[in-house]
DNA sequence: AGTGATTCTGCAACCGGTTGCACTATCGTT
DNA sequence: AACGATAGTGCAACCGGTTGCAGAATCACT
């Protein structure tokens, strides 16, 4: 069994040279150097590779240049709608600048995270860890050997996309408070989420003037937030702000169950804007962007390739009113 | 600026080799065919590889094999709730076969598509492609150098994986004939989408005792969902099944903004049961199963990898009844 | 001891690109 | 006319593996 019937059947440079009557260094350079042919040359073989439907061979490019022309994008559960916006963008952007995006999805786990990096290292030039669950020192030993650009974790020294809540959590605290609510509810995530923990300070710190309740909802989830509502009455919220989009739908239909109308009688402020406008009714939400963080983090991660300067970019939010905001009024039901 | 400075600093089999004094194939050898060594050997060379850290260059190993150990799978929009269940568990199956997973997303535009297969063909040993949107000619063409295994696209000879609506969609009928509705709605899906095909036909075909009025909708989206009502309205049905859940939810948007409660007045049935759980109310929906279809297809093309054999994997659906069907009644609003 | 079969290992070519170096025109100068 | 500079191209080695083929070593058996 001859490797080559294995092999598909592509066009090499050693084709083209033969059809356009040059060497194959002539061709290779009319790709990658063409300041050092004529120009005339260039077209020309330019003009007969894609007539032939050449396409490079990354992987023998690699083997001589060291570069893949691959990233890997590294995410907990692309289930959560958080992710598949950024994944698109980040591609989309990856497509521009010809790298190529390989995809590995953690479930979660910090272990299938390494397992996978280590899987895709050898052939990626660098990484984009959305959310990581590594730890740390993982990270840093990673960031070591090859660019990593991190979303939505923020260690010192590696470049990395945070989306900055503080804007948009400052306006959904500012709104709720025009309209009156003097009791919010909290429903926290992850403990270990850079996100969770900058949402509680910006809270904390803005809500002068107004009580906030801290309720943990634990894994953030339809169910959850379904199951938080009950505290969320024991506490004597009028409104809650909720850790995303999703525990905000839970907290929804929960209202719904008990019969607590929302806006009138509840209101109620998401994040990450993922499903905001499919709610019912529409919910109000800190837009996170997650769309502009995937493009952030893949022009990031391309200018590091270049030139390994660490960075940091943060994306700001505002809030998106829609409808599940409302002046704060007597309690019909409790 | 030579090569080398760029290039990790890895160890290559020709460092073992000389560490261990065997020669470069036998080192070689002792990872890919042990069998064709003395156990000494094989002991002896993985020892000093271990103890030296070697990694295998798959760039290398690639151009000399052909095989890659990389598949990619194609989607026209990762954002769209169907792709991601499909897209993780296509991933974990890979993993366990030691596959790493490239993630195309072609923006629903056939072209890209094109562009996306062409620069990973080049890396992958095979492709998977979900609701492709290329030209049957360009998918056979690709088909005939490459494993290709199709998702919801029905070519006959190509390797596909089937989500059989009919099953579910037989249910929805009965379900809704019991509960008493006499005209239903079909709100259709894009027409070059196989499975809003195979759907009308199973709703023409099993209709027998009630009026079926096709609506076409166009794109299937929320927005599409919502402006449909009104068609719904003066169609006179008293019960819709949708193309998907997100159309679903746009309709049940439509009918709050008209008054009309669900299920009371309406009843609506969704498919592929992508957001099911996390309308309200909970949508009754067809479910469409795209973990499993992730599933089958990975495990489909690893085997195909091996023997390329044609085979069409069809996977059943069935309802899922939740909160938004019930016995017609009469109309309160119209 | 001689012979053939079998097992193990090495040589060298190859995969498809890239690139240092050398060579050949061509051109401008003096 | 002679000569150095320069631009354009080709040769050949190399990246790090894999593998067909052949030779060496070992073994079984007459």
């Amino acid at each position: 069994m001859s490797p080559r019937l294995q092999r598909a059947p592509g066009v090499t440079i050693g084709d083209i040279a033969a059809a356009a009557q040059v060497s194959r260094s002539t061709v290779s350079r009319a790709f990658t150097r063409p300041q050092l042919l004529s120009p005339e040359t260039v077209d020309h073989v330019r003009a007969v590779a894609s007539r032939l439907g050449y396409v490079g061979n990354q992987a023998a490019r690699a083997l001589s240049t060291g570069r893949f022309g691959n990233i890997a994008v590294v995410v907990p559960d692309i289930a959560n709608p958080f992710f598949p916006p950024l994944v698109r963008s980040l591609q989309s952007a990856a497509e521009t600048a010809d790298l190529a995006v390989f995809l590995g999805d953690s479930d979660e786990s910090a272990e299938r995270e390494a397992k996978l990096i280590a899987r895709l290292a050898p052939q990626v030039e660098g990484f984009v860890l959305a959310s990581p669950r590594l730890s740390e020192e993982l990270i840093r030993e990673l960031a070591a050997t090859r660019p990593v650009v991190l979303v939505n974790r923020d260690l010192e020294g590696i470049p990395r996309v945070l989306i900055d809540s503080s804007g948009g959590m400052t306006e959904a605290v500012m709104l709720l408070k025009k309209l009156g609510h003097q009791r919010i509810a909290y429903l926290a995530g992850p403990r270990d989420s850079w996100s969770d923990q900058q949402r509680r300070e910006v809270l904390t710190s803005t809500a002068s003037g107004l009580t906030v309740e801290v309720i943990e909802v634990g894994r953030p989830s339809y169910a959850a937030g379904r199951d938080s509502v009950s505290a969320i009455v024991r506490s004597g919220a009028t409104a809650a702000i909720a850790f995303d989009d999703v525990v905000s739908q839970g907290v929804l239909a929960g209202l719904e169950l008990r019969g607590i109308s929302v806006p009138s009688d509840f209101s109620l402020v998401g994040c990450d804007d993922t499903l905001a406008a499919l709610t019912t009714p529409a919910l109000t939400s800190v837009s996170a962007g997650a769309a502009t963080a995937g493009t952030a983090a893949a022009k990031l991660l391309i200018q590091l390739l270049d030139d390994p300067t660490a960075e940091c970019v943060t994306i700001a939010t505002h809030l998106v009113i829609r409808a599940t905001t409302a002046a704060v009024t007597s309690r019909v039901t409790r």
